[in-house]
DNA sequence: AAAAGTACATAGCTATACAATGTATCTGCG
DNA sequence: CGCAGATACATTGTATAGCTATGTACTTTT
């Protein structure tokens, strides 16, 4: 019951948060998808399903926030890398204010 | 354009925090919705809109996390006040281990 | 040759914040 | 007195976004 109710709300939080966390992790080094969903299962612990990703990509690209580019490999399957646009750049400090804020209210009423 | 995407990005971070937050608020004080809004207001700067609260608080009922009793006034219309159930307050505590880790783990990918 | 991993992508489902709207009461002000 | 604004609850409809399932295609491992 309770086990669901924590269950239902992690994938809530998360919800906002993994573009956030996308474009911290693409803030200083480029990534294709598959990458990148590793690099934040590293960083983070956190776990994201393809069926996330890649809509949320292309979300950030329809926003403007990255670009991307395919690369090929000299075997396998060509690689679409995520790059950090100007405005994401400044959209991502945007966020972490926010960011900030929320987790100082958070730890003011949670003690 | 960026303003916009993120103002969105704010109300979808609300997505899951705002139950987080509604029971941290709860945990020591018990409140009734309109005071619960100003309360969160008060302390998080963050603004719940009432058709936002309502419902929620109804999800956290059916839940079995919060309760709720009608108190009578001496003038004016009845308020329902919300209590944190023991389920409630072990949930918070599942909901605080798991908002810690985000908190760390966005500390780390973002400087 | 089959299974597992890499790499991209989409469709349908579900949960939830918010605006808009509605009901009802009380208080302050001209 | 009458009315605006605050108090207090609630519902409906819409948009957003994560997740499961599914699909394609290539490579590596067994």
């Amino acid at each position: 019951m309770n086990v669901d109710f924590v269950h239902k709300w992690k994938s809530q939080v998360k919800k906002g948060t993994l573009a956030f966390i996308a474009l911290n992790v693409l803030k200083d080094h480029e990534y294709y998808g598959y990458e990148l969903i590793e690099q934040i299962k590293k960083n983070t612990q956190i776990e994201i399903a393809e069926g996330t990703l890649y809509p949320l990509m292309n979300r950030l690209k329809k926003e403007n926030l990255v670009t991307s580019k395919w690369v090929e490999q000299a075997s396998g399957i060509p690689r679409k890398y995520y790059v950090l646009t100007p405005t994401g750049e400044e959209t991502l400090l945007q966020m972490r204010t926010f960011w900030l804020d929320l987790e100082k209210s958070i730890k003011k009423i949670s003690k």
